[in-house]
DNA sequence: CGATCCCGCCACATT
DNA sequence: AATGTGGCGGGATCG
């Protein structure tokens, strides 16, 4: 409750201004940002996504009565009215503002607000992206769908694309268990690899050029697929376990189509696959009959996997033209290769191995049930570990179909797929050993949900995962390592989506050192969005859906990216380093705050090297900490990124320039608007760079870099991270006063230091943030420079030139080098850091400076509220632009 | 008008 | 039989 007044009150009074506002102070208020997006009232249409859930959850929480009754309708639609709007959603009841939205918006919800996409983002917003692989979540069906709003049907069909992911898997009635994408990573390199098997040879098909290849296709597809009727062909999922019987329904032809659909990006040359052909593909056998209705209702089903996958940041629309004339289609922007073995999550790279050490696997799955292991699933799982049994593959046989004629075929198809699986998982031992067992046991354990934990307590090589769990031991040595792959784990929902790919370039950039540096940030990818949301409103939730421009982001950015992944994986190694008990610890507690948080789920990396300090704290002590410094990681980032696209955007904006874009990808957005909403995606990354952390109350000093890498940049801060942890610190209250700048400009007072001119530079830290820079902290120094250059030009181009200068600073370096940005930045970087530390702290001491922080922040209209409140989850919107001054406060707070 | 895809009926599965 | 699941496709919206 306390949370959600505070939402209510924060947003309220941006919103009040809402334009007026704005355009007035620009900066004040993050929140005011994300509102005044509203004034998108034309209807932005972002989406709310983050935001609207928030609000629902929140209200949902407030009175369950309400939400029931409205939940459909009413609630809905000031929801999503307000929803543009973003926070004022949840104030939405109250308040002024809704007044002034309801009149715009309030018409009727429109039915893209109902979206499964969106409802699919706000869905994964309620979980962390990786989750500590201790806890487990457990979703229930019907509270989500009350909290959520929509009917359980809905639920399902997102479940079901998740489930054939593995990023949930039924426990029991009504009770779904929340993996995370730890093991995603692995998964898609088992649907690339049957893939392989099962469409390898249509590969050159999928090229949406020809009509005749798809002809041609499909007589393959007859041929060498098998029919369909397979059930998962993959499905590692579970083993048996149970119920062999399973087997009953259909299989869950969602599921498996949602596989498939997965298994032809994962195969095809460009990674874009169009819907006819997918569908084509996907009729199985029925082929030749194929019915046009048939056909029809196999596109229905495909939008449905496509919005859900876009949700998560695998795919994206896009539309190819042949010459027959545009096309829809979707194109694969989640992670491509998979290092050899396990790949997890790194995915977005595709760099190698990164480390592949690691391997992780986890487990994904639990099994749920058996139920559908059919006899190919079997083997997969078999596979993966025992095999076994299972049930046989007959079921379906028996099933229904319609097309019983089949049946032979289907047996036939069977077989095949039974072998191909079996080639496959032999492949993948091969390939994976280390994954395989890991993926054996996590399969074993799947069964039981509760195993799942088992896993992230095990080391073993698969914890590669990162595995948040590794804890202790992972952690220490695996730092580096472990990091990478971290950062590869993007998570996120539809930021991590978006991460991976980053995450990819970064590879690429990096080093594999940098790449540790990376891990450090993690931000719980629905945080960010949230908070961008909130910011921005609703240009935010735009970018958020829109992993593309994530993509972009990464692609150019390079950097960027890997902020997501590292999230939780990146916290845990460096808070490893203390020990592996706090470690432990933390990361539960920290789970378990993320997870309220849920939108937020943040890694907090702490710093190994911290991690003296932190266990100094140890235990609690630490661990609270830490997750302040999470928080505030988190937080901050977003805050910041927000502040900075706010304040960025509107001047930019009204200077024209936006651009700050960065890099968001020149292809989508063009609105300016949806530039910044780019960068607020961006922010989320932002991430990457630093991360503070006060480890311990202590002073710690936090700091944070990029993960990115900025070669130079990120050498310093690698080293110096390491090593100084301390002294770097000062970014927080860089950031800090990033955010306060943001925020409104105003916040300049905060800042002292920099008034006027710094208030721009602040603006423009929050771009490079956004942008990538991992470095925020330099950012703020350079950026002001930055900043005017920013203004380049807009958007697309603009983005990188931008950023580049913008962020000049070591998350920048890496950036640049992968981007264009331009190294020089780096130089500049370390300055900027300078600069930032000055400000803020000279003062040495992270508490100090802290409590200016806490100032700046505060200005903010909405004010802090607790951070519980944020915590919460939900809200966000209301919270962004609250949620930075709380973070604010927590960050100081916890020190204190 | 074609692309999307929400909505919810209703069959089948599970309890 | 009740309840959970989820296939399915009509038809409303969107672009």
């Amino acid at each position: 409750e306390n949370i959600f007044d505070r939402s209510r009150m924060a947003p309220k009074t941006p919103i009040k201004s809402e334009p007026v506002d704005l355009s007035k102070q620009k900066g004040c208020t993050p929140e005011r940002n994300p509102i005044t997006p509203v004034k998108l009232v034309d209807k932005p249409q972002p989406d709310p996504w983050t935001p609207t859930a928030n609000l629902k959850i929140l209200v949902s929480a407030a009175s369950p009565d309400m939400r029931d009754r409205e939940k459909k309708k009413e609630l809905f639609r000031p929801i999503e009215n307000s929803h543009q709007s973003g926070t004022p959603d949840l104030l939405q009841y109250d308040m002024v503002d809704d007044s002034t939205v309801d009149e715009f918006e309030k018409q009727r919800p429109s039915r893209k607000q109902k979206s499964l996409g969106l409802l699919c983002q706000k869905f994964l917003a309620r979980y962390p992206s990786y989750p500590l692989s201790t806890e487990k979540t457990t979703i229930s069906l019907d509270e989500v769908a009350s909290i959520l709003g929509v009917e359980r049907r809905r639920i399902y069909d997102i479940v079901n694309v998740l489930e054939s992911l593995h990023l949930v898997s039924r426990v029991a009635k009504n009770q779904y268990c929340w993996h995370g994408r730890h093991n995603l990573s692995q998964t898609l390199k088992t649907l690339q690899e049957a893939g392989e098997l099962q469409y390898g040879e249509l590969k050159t098909f999928f090229q949406p050029k020809e009509q005749d290849l798809e002809y041609k296709f499909e007589e393959r597809k007859k041929e060498t697929i098998p029919n369909s009727q397979d059930r998962p062909l993959l499905d590692f999922s579970e083993p048996g376990c149970t119920s062999a019987s399973a087997n009953s329904r259909k299989d869950k032809s969602l599921r498996i189509m949602s596989q498939k659909f997965v298994m032809l990006f994962l195969v095809s040359k460009t990674k874009i696959v169009t819907l006819d052909i997918a569908a084509k593909i996907l009729i199985e056998e029925t082929q030749d009959t194929v019915d046009h209705s048939k056909f029809k209702t196999k596109v229905r089903r495909l939008y449905d996997i496509a919005n859900v996958l876009t949700s998560l940041g695998l795919i994206k629309k896009v539309h190819v033209t042949e010459e027959r004339g545009r096309k829809p289609a979707f194109k694969w922007i989640g992670p491509v290769e998979f290092p050899g073995k396990t790949g997890n999550l790194d995915g977005p790279r595709g760099h190698s191995p990164t480390s592949d050490p690691l391997p992780g696997t986890q487990r994904e799955a639990c099994a749920p049930y058996q139920t559908h292991a059919t006899g190919k699933q079997r083997f997969t799982r078999h596979a993966s570990f025992n095999g076994a049994r299972p049930c046989e593959g007959t079921r379906r046989k028996v099933s229904s179909e319609p097309s019983s004629p089949h049946q032979k075929r289907q047996d036939e198809y069977c077989s095949k797929m039974i072998n191909l699986a079996a080639v496959c998982r032999q492949k993948i031992k091969e390939d994976t050993r280390n994954k395989a067992c890991a993926t054996q046991t996590i399969l074993n354990s799947a069964k039981n949900p509760s195993i799942t934990s088992p896993f992230s307590l095990l080391p073993l090589p698969g914890d590669s995962d990162f595995c948040v769990n590794p804890l202790p031991q992972a952690v220490f040595p695996v730092v580096q390592t472990d990091v990478p792959s971290l950062l590869l784990p993007n998570g996120i929902s539809s930021q991590a989506p978006h991460l991976s790919t980053p995450a990819t370039s970064k590879t690429e950039n990096g080093k594999p050192t940098l790449l540790p540096n990376q891990p450090l940030l993690c931000f719980p990818s629905s945080s960010l969005f949230m908070l961008c949301g909130g910011l921005q409103e609703n240009n935010l939730k735009e970018s958020l859906p829109t992993t593309a421009d994530m993509r972009n982001w990464s692609s150019e950015g390079q950097a960027t990216v890997p902020p997501a992944a590292f999230q939780k994986g990146s916290s845990h190694k460096y808070s490893s380093p203390s020990a592996p008990v706090d470690d432990d610890e933390p990361a539960a507690k920290k789970q378990s705050m993320e997870r309220s948080n849920v939108p937020l789920s943040l890694v907090v990396p702490k710093k190994p090297f911290e991690s003296p300090k932190a266990e100094s704290t140890p235990g609690h002590g630490c661990t609270s900490a830490e997750h302040l410094e999470v928080f505030h990681f988190d937080l901050a980032s977003p805050a910041a990124t927000e502040a900075a696209d706010e304040e960025s955007t509107k001047l930019l904006d009204s200077q024209g320039q936006e651009k700050l874009s960065q890099k968001e990808g020149p292809d989508e957005h063009s609105p300016g608007k949806d530039h910044i909403s780019k960068e607020n995606a961006n922010q989320p990354f932002l991430p990457q760079y630093l991360y503070v952390q006060p480890t311990a109350g202590l002073s710690s000093f936090n700091f944070l870099f990029s993960a990115n890498q900025a070669p130079g940049a990120i050498s310093l801060a690698a080293s110096q991270l390491p090593s100084l942890s301390v002294p770097c610190v000062v970014v927080p209250s860089a950031v800090l006063a990033s955010f306060p700048l943001v925020c409104s400009s105003t916040i300049t007072s905060p800042f002292s230091s920099v008034p006027g001119g710094s208030f721009s530079a602040a603006a423009s830290m929050n771009f490079s943030m956004s942008g990538l820079a991992s470095t925020t902290p330099v950012f703020i120094g350079t950026t002001p420079v930055v900043t005017p250059k920013v203004s380049s030009t807009p958007s697309v181009d603009p983005q990188q030139p931008a950023h580049p200068a913008l962020h000049p600073g070591p998350g920048l370096a890496r950036s640049c080098s992968a981007v264009k940005l331009d190294s020089p930045v780096c130089m500049g970087h370390p300055v900027t850091l300078l600069k930032m530390q000055q400000p803020s702290s000279a003062p040495l001491t992270p508490k100090s400076i802290r409590p200016a922080r806490h100032e700046a922040f505060f200005k903010t209209p909405g004010s802090l509220g607790d951070p519980v409140a944020w915590k919460k989850n939900e809200g966000n919107q209301t919270r962004n632009a609250s949620s930075v001054q709380r973070r604010l406060e927590i960050s100081s707070t916890s020190p204190d």
